[in-house]
Order: C-alpha cells, then structure tokens, then sequence
RNA sequence: GCAGGGAUGACGGAGCGGUCAAUCGUAUCUGACUGUAAAUCAGACGGCCUUGUGCCUACGGGGGUUCAAAUCCCUCUCCCUGCA
C-alpha cells in the first residue's frame, strides 16, 4: 500500500490524496462503507459500486464467528469470497471489546451524556460478552455463547487469512468517561498490543512474499479518549512506529473532532493516512474530519438507519414511515441523483417499510450511502478547488436549519 | 324447538366480584440509531384537563343483586356447536 497526498488546504490539517491498494486507489478523503460480515446488508457489490463506494470495511471478529477465516482464505480472500474487487479493510475486532464488554446493553449513554464522568457506570456489566486482559480479550460468541480468545498475534493472523488491503492493529476501546487511570491502563495495552500486531504481521507478510502474494498493510489504532496528554502520547508512540497509516478511535462526537484531531494529527506522521473509526453519521462529522486532517471514515449508521427508515435529504434526516410520507409522490430528495431519487418516491418508499418489504432496506441503503459517499466526495473536490469552507457553511447550514440540535461545535 | 357455548378497546385475544381504563400480541403514531449482537430498540396508544392516589365515558342492549360488577342474576338481540 501507498500513500500520496496532493492538494492541502491552507490553514487547516485537510488534504487530499490517493491510497493505492493492490487493488485500486481510494481518493481521498474517501467514505470506507460498512461491510462487516462480507456484506453490505441489503446491496449487492454492484449496488455498492454504482453508489459511489470505492472500499469496503468488514469485520474480524464477525467473519471469525461466522463463516469463520479459513473459508474465506479459501475462497480467495474477503474480495473473491464476497465478488468486491476494489479494495478492502477489516477491523480488528477492537471495537467489540467495548461494545460487547463495558458498553454491553448500555450503549451510548456510557460514552456521552452523562457530564459527572460515572465512573461506575464503566465499570464491567455483570452479564457483558468481552473480558479484557493483557494477553487479549475472551469473546462469549454471541452467536451460540461458545468462548473465543482474540489476541493480538491471533487478530493479525485471522486478518491475514481474511486478506483484505489494510489492518487494523488489535486495540482496546475504553469508555471514554472511564477514569483517568483505567483510560491510561487501557491505552499502555494497546501500545503494547500494536507493537505485537505490528511484529505478527510483518513475519505474515514476509510468508506471503515468499508465495508472491499481495503483501497487506497495517494500521495502528490512536486512542487516549478525550484527554489530550494520552492522545498526544498515543500518537507519538504509535506515530514512531512502522504502521502504513493509522486508525483513530474513541471518537463519538463531532463534537469531540476538533479537539482530539488536532492532538493527534499534529502529531501523527504526515504522509500516512489516518482513518477516522466509526464516525460519519452526518454531515458535520464528515466536513470536520476532513477539515481537521482524515482521509478515510467508516460508519455504519448510514445503512442501519436507512434499514430503519431514516434518511438523509440536504434539509436534514427524515423518518420515510412518518405518516406524512403516505402520499408524498416527490422524490426523497429533490437534488438527489442516487438510483433511489431518480426512480422512486417518497409514498413509494414508505409503503415498501409500512409492508415491511425487503426492497425498502434496499432502496434506502442505496440513497443513504450515496448521500454519505457523495458528501465525502464533494469535499474532495472542495479541497481541490478551493471551495471547502464554503461548501461548509452552506452544506451544514441547511442541513441543520431545522434541526433542533443545536450546532455548537460548528458555531464556536 | 331443545341443550350447550359465546359477544371485551382499530383487530386478535386475556381477565370472570374490589388492586380494571382493563395482561398480551398486531395495527397505528412518534423517537433513537456513529470501527453493526440492529430489516433493531424505546415510548405513546378511550376522552378531558388544573397531569393528579384527578374527572368523565366504557367490556353487545336493558334491568337487577352488592358498599363495590367486564366479572353474579334476569331478560332481549345477534353468533357458534350438537340434538330434533
């Protein structure tokens, strides 16, 4: 893997460039969309394609579960196994060592709103799926409860016989109102799991060298939640390091971006791309991390929510079951040019989710990742001629004009 | 005609003297969703308001028993099942 960086706006950490894989560049700064089990749920590769999406981002601790790695090293890895023949990441199942484990039927209250730092709230829920140690995690598969380890060493082999493009290093995900001494527990292991991520793989690519196969890449994963002094360090320390690019987790805010961006972009290595982990479900989190130095975002929410109705328009998100839709015969969005809004309308649509029809996932899926990897792109183009801050403004403005939700972050 | 069984909120269907404006499911309405345990989850769902251990109207119609009835009795209407 390559990394070329092309154009830089003045006065900001955005840039934009190519990440060439072995198979195919990704502009940047690009939208990785949500492939986690070998899948984009409800589109097939094609429709994926003819949306714009030029890179998928699949799951190992999914696919490890499920078909399980041998099948799909068998098949050719991830691309042959799911016919994508652009390029490819897998997350290291990183990720699931929160979801499953501290953030485990707590979800995001754990990480956002409550402002007193609950401290006991990020303590481990009694019932929760990952347990978490210095040698690895234990998974309880929550498939059929049997318990897997994941570590890092097993991480990077899995993700190699997987083979997609890039990796991502084994990391811990803490609560970000975890307290401060766990935060920075959390972090020295996964500095110190990303140094035996990094050693795995490289002794994984030198066994591919020897059979001419694609050598695949590495990135580590920054973290240090919402404190500067551990962000800072995390991206010096991994920075150091040879990673092909880096990840950047323990963001769930846009809110956060800004802050936690500039710390770590500052920091890390220029010429390597940083992947912003998990955030991209609206605009705002995509203008400010491209304006604030990523060059590649993955989120799933674009598709989870068109499966359940939500849709985004350049006026803001509308729910297509609300019963205002029932005989609204326009279009999703007037200025939409997706499949979805060239041929279909809004009474259509909700009909299909009222029935509860497989087709609604698709046409939904279909309109919401384009708008995701279409926004992306015209902030691209945006850095290339110079329009960015423009296209901000006016993008955001009316996005958010009727929103409730008050844009501070963007305000300030 | 005789003998049984039944009629409950938009629908299906619990409840069988007080804790019942009535379990539950569906439908309906609304909200949430950010490295996917998610085609999932949550809330509302008789009316009114001064939102309260508040007031009305309600479990086929009418009448009764009781301090108290969706629940017991009588009667009417309609439906189902046997036997003539």
């Amino acid at each position: 893997m390559q990394f070329k960086i092309n154009h830089r706006l003045e006065g900001t950490l955005a840039r934009t460039g190519e990440i060439i894989t072995p198979h195919g560049v990704i502009k940047t700064p690009a939208f990785i969309v949500g492939g986690t089990k070998a899948t984009v749920k409800a589109l097939t590769p094609e429709q994926v394609e003819s949306v714009g999406g030029r890179a998928i981002l699949a799951n190992t601790y999914h696919l490890l579960l499920q078909p399980g790695p041998e099948i799909i090293n068998h098949a050719g890895g991830l691309g042959k196994f799911m016919h994508w023949d652009k390029p490819t990441f897998t997350d290291s199942g990183g990720f699931q060592v929160f979801s499953l484990g501290m953030a485990y039927k707590k979800g995001i209250d754990l990480v956002s709103h409550s402002s007193k730092g609950d401290a006991s709230q990020a303590k481990a829920s009694k019932s929760q799926l990952a347990k978490v140690s210095d040698k690895g995690v234990v998974f309880k598969s929550h498939l059929n409860g049997a318990m897997i380890e994941m570590t890092p060493e097993s991480s990077m082999e899995i993700q190699h016989q997987i083979a997609a493009d890039i990796h991502m290093a084994f990391d811990e995900l803490a609560a970000p109102l975890a307290e401060y001494d766990y935060l920075k527990q959390a972090l020295d292991r996964t500095h110190a799991w990303a140094l035996r991520c990094l050693k795995r793989h490289q002794e994984l690519n030198q066994e591919h060298k020897t059979k001419h196969e694609d050598e695949q890449a590495l990135y580590a994963v920054v973290q240090g939640a919402r404190h500067q002094e551990l962000r800072e360090a995390s991206a010096k320390f991994l920075g150091a390091m040879d990673f092909d690019g880096f990840g950047i987790g323990g963001v769930f805010e846009p809110g956060e971006i800004p802050s936690v961006l500039n710390w770590t972009n500052s920091i890390l290595p220029e010429h390597k791309p940083r992947h912003l982990l998990g955030m991209g479900s609206q605009p705002l989190d995509l203008f400010l991390g491209v304006e604030y130095g990523i060059d590649t975002f993955d989120c799933v929410a674009p598709t989870r929510q068109a499966r359940n109705g939500s849709i985004y328009t350049y006026d803001g998100r509308i729910n297509i079951k609300n019963s205002k839709y029932k005989t609204d015969f326009g279009p999703i969005d007037q200025e939409c040019t997706c499949y979805t809004c060239q041929n279909y309308t809004k009474a259509y649509v909700h009909h299909l989710f009222k029935a509860d029809e497989i087709l609604a996932s698709t046409l939904s899926s279909i309109h919401n990742e384009y708008f995701v990897v279409a926004t992306v792109d015209k902030i691209r183009h945006s850095l290339e001629d110079g329009s960015f801050h423009d296209l901000k403004q006016s993008f955001i403005q009316r996005y958010y004009a009727n929103s409730d939700k008050p844009l501070k972050i963007f305000k300030q």
